[in-house]
DNA sequence: GTCCGTAATTGGGTTACCCAGTTGGAGCTT
DNA sequence: AAGCTCCAACTGGGTAACCCAATTACGGAC
């Protein structure tokens, strides 16, 4: 069943098929027993192709960290990473972009617990850290103020308050992936700037150690960052 | 500066330094301006290394959705995902493994919203499949819990239920990275159905659509898994 | 100025080759 | 029989010279 050969299919690279059929490999069982893939060289004449198209394929899988190639040894299967083989197979498909109503939810949580953490264990430094952009945002005009970063840096710094790697990473992820959508065009100016004045009460509860204000006051950060979109989607 | 020939190190592969290159002509400005980037002969000459390796790199951020290649026309940045370059970079360096202890802290954040925006929207059909891990949970032996995946199904169903892809996807990564921990070994069996009882009030306050109430239930069910890791912390 | 055909260019893919590590077994030693 | 050494085969990493189909760019004809 995964032993046919490949055949060049239009708009689906072979490296793309490959990458189905390694898939495909570990999905069957014939991996798992020990973990290690069959050489290149085995492949290559199994599917009929390349050894180019078969190296891009299993490459582009050790960046995603599902598996791991050790030069004179073979390539590996990472079982640890197994469970991210079936996202993978699926993040290829789903290019598409995402609602910005479904970033500020995702962030409404992650956020509201780095906020909560933050306010337990931001050292005095890190405290400056998230109160620079606050005092830049009463600084600038709003106008000026769309065209910077203090909003995202007000964020940011408070995830690497919160003394956890991965919300560190998690909000990092989704701040750039809300800026790619644009966001600063959908929020009206005058919203913009009393959505700015939201920022100051998580500021408060995280010099004042109130890890449940902190938390509170993000969540009510993101509820009007909601509200404001939706009366942009409904008068835009 | 982004010109020099590319040379052999050890542990780390061309293509590996091919991909860190192409991030700096972003950065540097090179490609955003028109958003194509150089030829792989062009390149090939440039950084000295077979197109092969070139080929390699672009591949990788293709499959991430940050390049897209047009045959004939040439390799496009897809300007939408620019932010995805920064985090890309990170990821191949950090291998490194996480304390399951931030991992449910991440966790408490991200479910606990899925859990309230499960409770606004989840259909018969989700409830039931959320439902259905803890029936398990109750007819199983606790020793037989250990080696099954109800406890990840139970996760998982809420997230799907939330109706938000990027939580979902968020859930489905922490909750396989949590796996890859191997908690399973960490938490005392008496502990573990004490905790997975700890699962019913969530499901009843997604069931009877009140959001505040399975936020409440996630929080504190996430901060009884954070007791009793204590607990096996001081203890072995 | 517009249109069309040609030539150069681009990514996709193949084949043949070389290198440096790893692996595993044959054959020797103890 | 158990252990050791050493070498041959294998594996992934990388290079070079090709061929193909599709796109692009350009220049001449109209």
């Amino acid at each position: 069943m995964s032993d046919e050969a490949l055949i060049p299919v239009p708009g689906l690279r072979l490296s793309e098929q490959v990458i189905e059929r390694i898939a495909h490999l570990v999905e069957a069982g014939e991996v798992s027993r020990n973990g290690r893939f069959p050489s290149e060289r085995m492949l290559e004449a199994r599917w009929r192709v390349s050894r180019l198209v078969i190296r891009e394929g299993f490459r582009a899988l050790e960046m995603q960290g599902v598996v791991e190639s050790r030069p004179g040894g073979g390539r590996f299967l990472r079982m640890d990473r197994v469970p991210d083989l079936a996202r993978l197979r699926r993040a290829r498909l789903e290019t598409g972009r995402v609602p910005l109503l479904r970033l500020w939810e995702a962030r409404e949580g992650v956020e509201s617990q780095t906020a909560a953490l933050a306010a337990l264990r931001a050292t005095p430094a890190q405290q400056e850290a998230i109160a620079r952009p606050l005092r830049l945002t009463v600084a600038l005009s709003p106008e000026a103020l769309r065209h910077t970063d203090v909003n995202a840096e007000f964020h940011l710094a408070i995830a690497r308050a919160c003394g956890n790697p991965v919300l560190e990473e998690l909000v990092a992820d989704l701040v750039s992936r809300s800026q790619a959508e644009g966001f600063r065009h959908l929020v009206e100016a005058e919203d913009w700037s009393a959505l700015q004045s939201g920022h100051r009460p998580i500021l408060d509860a995280i010099v004042a150690h109130d890890p449940e204000a902190a938390r509170r006051s993000m969540a009510q950060h993101f509820a009007a960052l909601r509200h404001s979109l939706d009366r942009g989607d409904a008068s835009g």
